[in-house]
DNA sequence: GTCTATAGGGCGATAGAC
DNA sequence: GTCTATCGCCCTATAGAC
């Protein structure tokens, strides 16, 4: 057994959520968090950029997903459905954990500081969609246009999904948005 | 003549784009800001909320022409067309600055916390238009989708003025964002 | 206007694993 | 010995409270 119990990014990660829950983002300090997990303010800043980050460590998970959802897409797909189905296979990243999303999304919906950086993941999401669908030949601006337009989908189905019982999942929503998405422009 | 130099809010909003662009965000503290304006530092936070915050005094102007270019759209127009109506009226709040907007741009772009905040100015942005649009008549959630898809086209609109020689106005790069965004969707 | 708590960065010390 | 995680203490600027 080490000198410390493991897995102290997981450990503040949870106490952080769980505190932004209880009291709120901005009652909640550093130290509180750091307390709760058993570690130092400094070791949380170690894993953390800011007080903000805490809550989005799983981004980088749905946005690799989504690159590779846009990569798989079949060759004749155009940029639209390719990158619909890259937001689509993102939602494997969050599907299994409903709850936990709900009790995210309340505190985010919350403040408006968290609503600001979980807005720059959205956007670097979409740049990464952008990107994979350049991989496969999408000129711009239409590649920055189709990821844009999948990434809004993405947000108002996973809206959707957190505000229901979870009984259908957040793909469904998402490919709901899409769908809506595709008619608006078509009609 | 008052006691004061009168504007003090215009110059600390000229103040800190100079130092922004000079020495950049992080290196400009609020202190070097209030003392180009000739005011305390209580005098910034009196004006503004946060130090980015003194960037995005003209996001209202932007929104409130946004909606009211939605509301004016032909009672037969789509809510994409609606939508799009709205944010290429908006361009009309930064047209005839085209320096002041690439100047802008360029802070914004070399600092992430700016970014986010330019997000939720996005963000609010459709927002408002979304809201626009329920008033005209359209159901969400084809409301939100046509907002955040008319958003995303000013953005990339913007994004390619700026980048451009400011030749050819912001109107113009907005509206082939829209019309390349319907020929996505379509196609 | 002054006073203060908190965010967040810099740097070196420490204690283990290997 | 090296490497890595954590701590401790110092510091400044932001931003809110009084």
């Amino acid at each position: 057994m080490g000198r410390w119990e493991p897995d102290a990014q997981g450990r503040l990660a949870r106490a952080a959520l769980e505190l932004y829950a209880e009291q709120g983002y901005e009652q909640t300090t550093v130290q509180d968090i750091a307390e709760r997990a058993g570690v130092t303010e400094r070791t949380f800043f170690r894993y953390f950029a800011d007080k903000r980050e805490v809550l989005f460590d799983g981004a980088h998970t749905l946005e690799r997903l989504a690159v590779a959802g846009v990569a798989a897409a079949p060759p004749g797909a155009g940029p639209l459905e390719a990158a619909g189905a890259g937001v689509v296979r993102g939602c494997d990243a969050l599907a299994d954990r409903f709850q936990h999303a709900r009790t995210r999304a309340g505190v985010v919906a919350a403040n408006p500081g968290l609503q600001e950086r979980e807005l720059l993941k959205m956007a670097a999401l979409g740049r990464a969609v952008a990107a994979a669908l350049r991989d496969r030949g999408t000129p711009e601006p239409a590649a920055a246009l189709a990821a844009e337009a999948a990434v809004a989908a993405f947000r108002v189905g996973f809206e959707a999904w957190v505000a229901g019982d979870g009984r259908r999942g957040l793909d469904d929503h998402v490919r709901a948005a899409l769908a809506e998405l595709r008619a608006l422009a078509g009609g």
